[in-house]
RNA sequence: GUCCCCAUCGUCUAGCGGCCUAGGACGCCGGCCUCUCACGCCGGCAACACGGGUUCGAUUCCCGUUGGGGACGCCA
């Protein structure tokens, strides 16, 4: 039979880093064994759905390569079919109406925590209407409430965390449809699982709870059970659950900082699973190999330096011209509006090495394409500027400035020739050109940096390197000052 | 409070009764490489929550304790 999975995310927010390892197993798990992978709008919730949240729930998805095989649906089209599962119900004898206020259950609920049991609704409207059959105050406001077994087990072998049972008598009878004739989640839950062939429920495992109600639901409506795999939660660095007010960003924020889709997946897919003693995975691995029935049960905590360090492994492994259009990008929102694509494309292989995120390659590679001279960084002119003499650094100025061709090997020569003149290490030499020409102590190989940032703009900020060397008066000249 | 779930280095994990003086990875600390910074390579620090069982033998199985998380809505 083949697999079909669903990702149901409701759109009150975006998309953060737990929803998209939720999603991210759904489709992992349905791409290896040939199912569909659908994706399912849960916004039965009129108030708090916008649709802001749809797109950027759908963009996120998109971004992160998880586009489902079927939808989007969205439960709101469904409204008539959850609506008759309930009348269904209620004309079958498994759920009635219940007038009880929001004042009645809010007294209700208070009290029980007072007592310290478990709040939930004690079946008061479930049994008058046994007593007196339809009540007579139709005209009041009333919610359609399921009745839920009163006694026996609900148990389920989760594909996750083993053999889940439930009393049924800890449960209450949960409200199927609201006083203003709305469909409540469990019900719409049910009533879309199973009109859609939903074989294999994903989620997390702060759903565990939902699972025996929507199985009564199952079973009341003679419909059949699929199996469930809860996953454990991503935690923030706290070790709570995710939540806007604590770490959870969007997952287009990880874009925006630089992170590469392939990275993300990978970091996400270690988290509650592995693969021997593998840590990077190429998507095609993960599609391979992922088995939701392998994931573990306790919870893992975000840990954004194994993010950034998947995310180099990412960046060394991407082909440069697939990071072209993101870095151009991260460029852009520095003010790089229009950098010669020939030169990006040649830099990428020379930052790949050096940059755990593209938010770190462009500003490591902005050097390049800046026009004016760069203030020198203090410490790294302290450090290897300042002291250099003048005279080897204005030679080497002079060599490169005679230079018939402007390329990797001659400039090499250049630079050999000088320090083997002056009797220097190279460093000696490469320091203080590398902050005359970056403002910075690293870069790629000196070499290369001259090569690639062009005869004209290296020789102007060398020029300017050797006016500084030579204004500078010798550091010790006491003379000045008495 | 009640119910459900979880429990190996700081973090992610391997381990499915003896192969464990517990392996790998991130991070951290040394070192090597080297024109800098990275990358890469080598080494180091660092964990089976506790108490009972079961067993010839428990990190591994069972029970309890403690700790953590989740759920208790006319939200999803």
């Amino acid at each position: 039979m083949t697999v079909r999975t669903r990702f149901a995310p409701s759109p009150t927010g975006f998309l953060h880093i737990g929803g998209a390892r939720t999603a991210l197993f759904c489709h992992l798990h349905t791409r290896r064994v040939g199912g569909t992978f659908i994706l399912r709008i849960e916004d039965t919730d009129r108030e708090r759905s916008t649709q802001e949240a749809v797109d950027a729930i759908l963009e996120g998805l998109h971004w992160l390569g998880l586009d489902p095989d079927e939808g989007p649906f969205f439960q709101s089209d469904n409204t008539d079919l959850y609506l008759a599962a309930a009348h269904r119900l209620l004309a079958e004898g498994k759920a009635y109406r219940c007038h009880c206020s929001r004042e009645t259950l809010d007294a209700l609920r208070t009290t029980q925590r007072e007592q310290q049991i478990k709040p939930r609704y004690d079946g008061r409207c479930r049994t008058r209407v046994a007593q007196d059959g339809e009540p007579a105050a139709d005209d009041q406001p009333f919610v359609i409430r399921f009745k839920t077994p009163t006694e026996g087990v609900t148990a389920w072998e989760d594909q996750i965390q083993g053999t889940i049972r439930f009393q049924n008598d800890e449960l209450d009878d949960l409200v199927l449809v609201r006083s203003d004739g709305s469909p409540t989640y469990n019900l719409a839950v049910v009533v879309d699982d199973h009109a859609m062939g939903i074989n294999l429920v994903i989620r997390g495992e702060d759903h565990i709870s939902n699972t025996p109600r929507q199985i009564h639901l199952f079973q009341a409506l003679g419909w059949e059970i699929p199996r469930y795999a809860h996953m454990p939660l991503l935690h923030g660095a706290d070790g709570s659950k995710l939540s806007k007010r604590h770490g959870a960003v969007s997952v287009l924020q990880y874009r925006e900082d630089g992170f590469l889709p392939s990275a993300v997946n990978n970091y996400l897919v270690r988290l509650g699973w592995s693969h021997g003693e593998q840590e990077i995975f190429s998507q095609a691995e993960m599609e391979q190999w992922f088995d939701v029935r392998d994931v573990g049960r306790s919870a893992a905590i975000f840990n954004l330096s194994k993010l950034q360090w998947v995310n180099g492994h990412h960046i060394r492994a991407a082909h440069p011209d697939q990071l072209l259009p993101d870095l151009l990008w991260q460029l852009a929102r520095r003010g790089i509006h229009h950098p010669d694509p020939q030169l990006v494309r040649a830099i990428i292989p020379e930052f790949q090495p050096r940059a755990k995120t593209l938010v770190e390659m462009a500003d490591k590679c902005l050097f390049f394409f800046v026009d004016s001279v760069l203030p020198y960084d203090d410490k790294a002119a302290r450090k290897y500027f300042d002291p250099t003499p003048p005279a080897p650094f204005c030679a080497l100025l002079s060599a490169l400035a005679a230079l018939p061709e402007w390329q990797v090997q001659p400039i090499e020569a250049a630079f050999q020739q000088t320090v083997a003149q002056y009797g220097l290490e190279v460093g000696q030499l490469a320091q203080p050109v590398r902050v005359a020409l970056t403002g910075t102590a690293s870069s790629p190989g000196i070499y290369e940096t001259l090569h690639l940032l062009g005869r004209e703009k290296s020789l102007h900020r060398l020029t300017e390197g050797a006016n500084r060397l030579q204004n500078t008066p010798p550091a010790a000249t006491p003379a000045e000052k008495s």
